[in-house]
DNA sequence: CGACCATTTGATATGGATCAAGCGATGTGG
DNA sequence: CCACATCGCTTGATCCATATCAAATGGTCG
């Protein structure tokens, strides 16, 4: 494991790689409202929003599509640390520079906001820095509850997975998936045969339908929960 | 996996379970102090600070000893969330209530800080609300490092462990642990027998020395730091 | 000294990784 | 419009790291 190479072919390359966002040039946040304001950029699917070690110049609101954020090790693995939907922001770091790299999943547009901008709001209204300290702690939620799914077995963390994505997601019972098999199993440290196969599992088992590999039907949420233990 | 019995002799159980804290009745926080001031309170070791789904009324900052959060899943296995050392705060929540239980693991003197006095003192003290912003944002790089963490093989993460406990504690390069094997093992998401092995393994490597149990010298830092890969 | 508890060590079992091949959908060029 | 290449996903066979079960050792406190 320690002498490991470098195996995967680069999943998280991105062919796009050339597209950049520039600074959202002029556009001021406006401090009369308690939601930021920034400027709305659009990302092809696969770009990079930002990546690690990059300053932390902006926050991030997700409009429409889904962003993965994501870290890479020195022996190629990749760990996702979160799939952000239409309404999440994210981009919240303790120091200057990410510490994760961002990217789009499917097209996307997101807003974009200065932190400095935020910092200064902060600095007079103190909702704001109120909110921000409740963003932040919600995101410290969500990354508890990863902790919590990673240390599960992997059906267990497939079905945590799969409830987790019913509940953000508008479609009832039916989930789309936004993400690739790889995606899902670097965000629960498996590998897309385990997730695979425990899929295949959950649907002999008539807990899942799946239509298509990207659309996936909870057919027995209550067993669903109790698999989840 | 899924049907497994409650197997563990409940090492989470604490002969002093009668003890608990009562309000830090009469002290306020000074408003003067960028420092939040609370009632120093004494907690035996094993005593329960807080237990899980307890109304979230306080902050806690350890004075002295250090502290263990933690989970219980419903199949008895126990996650550590993290341990705090003298200096380190705790207890932070977006909601109401605590959603980890948090435990002496040596006898503790922590400062109970009342959170309303917080959000209050934050509502009129930008720099408290700011203050509160960033603690937050500490303890979520914390918690993504454990993520982190827990995706690596059973080497890397005892190393990983000992590199953080050796960089926290004032010891240098020898670190006196103040939690069991079990303590460790629930916080790497490893069994003790697995840790035990990893730590012999290690020593016969030259890598550190095992003068007792519990005190741990790191021989080789950089080869260490190199096997956290 | 003896009981108890934490830790270490040994033997075996197993869940998920790895290696390898097959399959189906999507897109491309002829 | 079809043959074929490509890519993402599934399925199969085997291997290995860590869990599990079991026992021995060591340290602490009455």
């Amino acid at each position: 494991m320690l002498t490991q190479t470098i195996s995967r072919p680069a999943p998280f390359q991105h062919p796009a790689a050339g597209f950049r966002h520039a600074s959202p040039a002029g556009r001021e946040p406006a401090a009369d409202s308690p939601d930021l304001v920034g400027a709305l950029m659009p990302f092809a699917r696969n770009s990079e929003i930002y990546g690690e070690n990059e300053p932390a110049d902006y926050l991030y609101k997700v409009v429409s599509g889904t962003v993965r954020t994501y870290k890479v090790l020195v022996d190629g693995r990749r760990q996702i640390g979160g799939f952000h939907l239409p309404g999440d922001m994210f981009g919240f770091e303790s120091g200057e520079e990410h510490t994760f790299s961002a990217e789009a999943i499917t097209d996307c547009k997101i807003l974009v906001i200065k932190r400095s901008s935020v910092i200064a709001l902060a600095a007079r209204d103190n909702d704001i820095a109120r909110q921000m300290w409740a963003l932040t702690a919600r995101e410290l939620q969500r990354v508890q509850d990863h902790v919590m799914l990673l240390i599960k077995n992997a059906r267990e963390r497939v079905v945590g997975f799969l409830l987790e994505m019913a509940d953000r997601g508008a479609g009832g019972s039916a989930v789309e998936l936004p993400m690739s098999r790889q995606d899902i199993a670097d965000y629960l440290g498996l590998t897309i045969e385990t997730v695979s196969r425990t899929l295949t599992q959950l649907e002999r088992a008539a807990a899942i339908e799946l239509p298509t590999s990207r659309r996936i039907v909870l057919r027995n949420r209550p067993a669903l929960s109790r698999l989840n233990a």
